[in-house]
DNA sequence: ACCCAGGAAATTC
DNA sequence: GAATTTCATGGG
């Protein structure tokens, strides 16, 4: 990785196939916010602020450790995306399509707590409600860190809380969820870092023994949170983009690195809905 | 008022 | 068992 500090910045250069509004604007992750040309996240108790631009990475806010031990693995940089795009081209024409229309997509390193809760959050409801929802969580019930940031709060925190408790943050029906998935994570019921390595039929099923964790958040979880790239997620977009543009087509035919090629499709099919649009006349 | 939103549980057939 | 309805909340 050839990179250089400043002060309390770190620049990447030579970075190719990453992109930061491709990556944090993709539906993957909900608590970047882009202001004056970068993107301002939290990453457990850190917060960073990150420029791309001629194939140079800017992290203002970020000592070389915290580059080396946090960030470097969180956007994923050390992945030959390059060569996971050409191999997914050469699969299936429109899946190329899509690959090609976002090429800087990368599947973040989450943090696998976060990743859980954020997509039992974001079942029936919108990506902008979503991000306020997760918004107020962390304000009500993270720890602060500086200027306005918080944490996310851990499993441990929100386990002992109630509905009522919730009530604040606005999630609805899904309070219940998050603190089914709370309590059963902070009591070891389901232990996520062991769902790394775990076969993965197991590894959902386990996710799924989670209130409000049905297939499609549980494959969130895995491949958002344990960066397990096989999992495909199937939300009302990937089935309309699956009936629609890969009629007869597996999900299985993607390979071990399905769950990029799911990004790919899900960011294409969500920037281009007219591609399902009823043709009429 | 009606529809939908990165679904899943509860209910009905 | 498979198909349908309900679940909170907010924006269009």
């Amino acid at each position: 990785m050839d990179y250089h500090v400043q002060s309390d910045t770190i620049t990447i250069h030579h970075i190719t196939n990453f992109d930061l509004q491709q990556t944090l604007n993709c539906g993957q992750c909900f608590r970047w916010k882009e202001e004056d040309g970068g993107f301002t996240g939290v990453v457990k108790d850190k917060v960073v602020t990150a420029y791309f631009k001629n194939r140079q990475l800017t992290l203002k806010n970020c000592s070389e450790e915290d580059f080396l031990s946090l960030w470097q693995n969180y956007f994923d940089l050390h992945r030959d995306y390059g060569k996971i795009r050409k191999d997914l081209s050469g699969l299936n024409p429109i899946l190329k399509k899509a690959a090609g229309y976002a090429p800087g997509i990368r599947i973040l390193n989450q943090d696998p707590w976060e990743a859980l809760c954020t997509f039992i959050l974001s079942q029936n409801n919108n990506i902008p409600r979503i991000q306020g929802i997760v918004q107020r969580l962390c304000e009500a019930f993270g720890s602060p860190i500086t200027g306005n940031h918080f944490t996310f709060p851990g499993a441990e925190t929100l386990a002992p809380l109630s509905v009522e408790d919730l009530a604040p943050i606005r999630s609805g029906f899904r309070a219940k969820y998050v603190l089914d998935a709370a309590q059963k994570v902070a009591n070891k019921e389901v232990e996520l870092s062991a769902l790394r390595s775990a076969p993965l039929p197991q590894a959902k099923e386990t996710l799924m023994q989670i209130k409000g964790v049905g297939p499609k958040v549980a494959d969130c979880a895995l491949l958002y949170g344990l960066h397990r790239l096989e999992c495909f997620p199937m939300d009302v977009w990937m089935t309309r983009a699956m009936a629609t543009l890969f009629p007869g087509v597996e999900a299985s035919s993607f390979g071990d690195y399905a769950g990029i090629a799911q990004q790919y499709i899900f960011h294409y099919s969500r920037m281009n809905p007219q591609l399902f649009e009823q043709a009429c006349g």
